[in-house]
RNA sequence: GCCGCCAUCGUCUAGAGGCCUAGGACAUCACCCUUUCAAGGUGAAGAUCGCGGGUUCGAAUCCCGCUGGCGGUACCA
């Protein structure tokens, strides 16, 4: 809200640039959503701009895999290498003649200069200065020499890299917008490679020269670019271009407070969120939570945020000046907890559709299955991932295994439970055939009967019953699960009939084997 | 090594000199509700505001120093 500079004039365009390495970074997600807040916020441009400038690591359908990710996040860009734009290409390695011409042009200037230093007599060059404990530093051997001249001396190769001109006095102030201003000694920065042999731009060259072109009015990138910032200023300084507002944001990372990495965490990627059940919104929610405060106007403590909200809401309150700046390690169980509020918000049609391909890869297929639709809403708000549904309703279609100690309840033996179960039986039959129907209701009424005339009085007593008892296991193989009785309803009188009948003969078995040793 | 950034409960944060006996959320624990598990409700525990100096009547908030963590120091981004 009071970080447009008075120097930007027209709309603010903010623009992400990741490198095509396979996979959308959730750093790179955490910082699409903070330029399409602070875009949206100002109506301006949110630009997807790729860095494929190393050939070294060409990866193949990485940009689809930027582009997935940032869709299901639900981030659009208006302009990219996708959609086109006024300002394109916007993928680096098709402007190579661009950058080329720059680069010539900055040695024109002076303020760049070829170099033919092989990388065997750079290493070796560090090498000596580590060891005598100087900064590493190029030594500026090829400055001011001609091909020719350079030739003569060893370590020379054919293709020569432009390495940018450092002054070797002043400083680079860089007004952070998140940071304050922040100084660099010139002298402390060597002469930085800016356009490999390969003719390849490094980023040192293309950010800059593609900030300026695109006319990106705020540069939001990680902390990890702060001590490079000076070469940027440099570039911007040389052509006379006005360098844009700045802004170097937290980073995402490690429990050990580490570079988050996807060595150390699986999270690392976008994708991985979608694949583990997560929704988008959740996600969101959270990076937001990491990035702005939103009152929450009904709590009259106005120092008391709100948790939950959605990207307008992110929009609507972000303010680039209160980002902190300190890195944040990713919390899943603070995502989790979202996660499970998303869910319990979704519509049960919505939830379908959402838990369908998760079905598929739990190779459940029942989609198509009417007992899904009222399987799942009562699992709804028992479930913290899509990717846990399977795994919550499988029993609601198929008979499954279990171990028969399950069915003797805590606090009884397996005759009691035989005992039970026998009784249950009954009740089952009395309400299948009753008036009322097949019905929870009814059959809570008649298992609520039936547990009196056991003698199961107190809660604690029925839940051998039902709670986590007999009757539980019986019919759904688990200790614990949705509300019984709404579960038999939706398994059909022959589904549960049968499953108790099986039980039957488990416990019968367990009741006549081991005598002895009855008691938990 | 050098340079830079950062520093409030385990985690994310509120806090812009007196409202702070440092507030909230997640996680944890207990209780309530209850047929189990959830969800929900209530409560507890959890931070000598990294440390040490200043400035001030008064500092988590301002200044200086230190320490620690991290980042950068590539023909990677």
């Amino acid at each position: 809200m009071s970080t447009i500079p008075d120097t930007v004039s027209g709309p603010v365009r903010l623009r992400l640039a990741p490198s095509p390495t396979g996979f959308l970074h959730i750093g790179s997600a955490f910082l699409a959503l903070l330029d399409v807040a602070f875009a949206k916020q100002h109506r301006g441009q949110f630009i997807l701009r790729i860095e494929d400038t190393d050939q070294k690591r060409f990866v193949a359908e990485a940009e689809e895999a930027i582009y997935d990710g940032l869709r299901w996040l639900g981030l659009e860009w208006s302009e990219g290498p996708d959609v086109g734009g006024d300002y394109g290409p916007y993928r680096q390695s098709e402007r190579l003649p661009l950058y080329q011409a720059a680069a010539e042009e900055l040695v024109k200037m002076g303020r760049a200069y070829y170099c033919w230093c092989s990388p065997e007599r750079l290493d070796q060059m560090r090498r000596e200065q580590q060891a005598r404990k100087l900064p590493p530093k190029y030594d500026r051997l090829c400055l001011g020499k001609t091909e020719a001249e350079r030739k003569q001396l060893p370590g020379y190769t054919e293709r020569p890299v432009v390495r940018l001109l450092m002054p070797s006095e002043g400083q680079t102030t860089i007004d952070d917008l998140i940071r304050g201003p922040i100084t660099i000694e010139n002298a402390l920065i060597q002469d930085t490679v800016i356009l490999k042999s390969d003719g390849y731009p490094t980023y040192h060259l293309a950010a800059p020269y593609d900030d300026h072109a695109m006319r990106i009015t705020h540069i939001t990138r990680g902390e990890e670019w702060i001590s490079s910032t000076p070469i940027h200023w440099q570039i911007f300084d040389a052509f006379g271009w006005e360098p844009p507002a700045i802004a170097h944001t937290p980073l995402l990372i490690n429990a050990d407070r580490s570079k988050i990495s996807k060595r150390k965490h699986p999270w690392a990627k976008v994708s991985w969120f979608r694949d583990e059940g997560y929704l988008p919104e959740a996600v969101i929610n959270y990076l937001g939570s990491l990035m702005v405060h939103v009152p929450d106007p009904n709590n009259p403590d106005p120092s008391i945020d709100r948790d939950i909200f959605g990207l307008d809401d992110i929009v609507r309150h972000f303010d680039l000046g209160r980002v902190d700046p300190s890195g944040k390690i990713v919390d899943l169980d603070k995502l989790n907890w979202l996660n499970g509020h998303s869910i319990r918000a979704l519509e049960i049609g919505e939830l379908i559709d959402k838990v369908r391909p998760f079905l598929e890869t739990a190779r459940l297929h029942v989609a198509g299955d009417p007992k899904l639709a009222p399987a799942l809403a009562l699992e709804q708000e028992r479930i913290k991932r899509l990717k846990e549904a399977p795994e919550a309703v499988s029993f609601f279609f198929r008979d499954e295994d279990y171990d028969a100690k399950l069915l003797v309840p805590r606090g009884a033996d397996a005759n009691r439970a035989l005992e039970l179960l026998r009784a249950s039986m009954q009740t089952v039959e009395e309400v299948a055939a009753g008036e009322t129907g097949w019905k929870a209701p009814a059959l809570e009424a008649a298992f609520r009967a039936l547990a009196e005339r056991l003698g199961l009085k107190t809660g604690k007593e029925r839940g051998q019953l039902i709670g986590a008892g007999v009757m539980r296991v019986a019919v759904t193989g688990r200790t614990v699960g949705p509300p019984l009785f709404e579960t038999m309803e939706i398994l059909g009188a022959d589904t549960v009939r049968r499953r108790m009948q099986a039980a039957l003969e488990m416990l019968a078995g367990l009741a006549s084997g081991a005598q002895r040793s009855a008691v938990r």
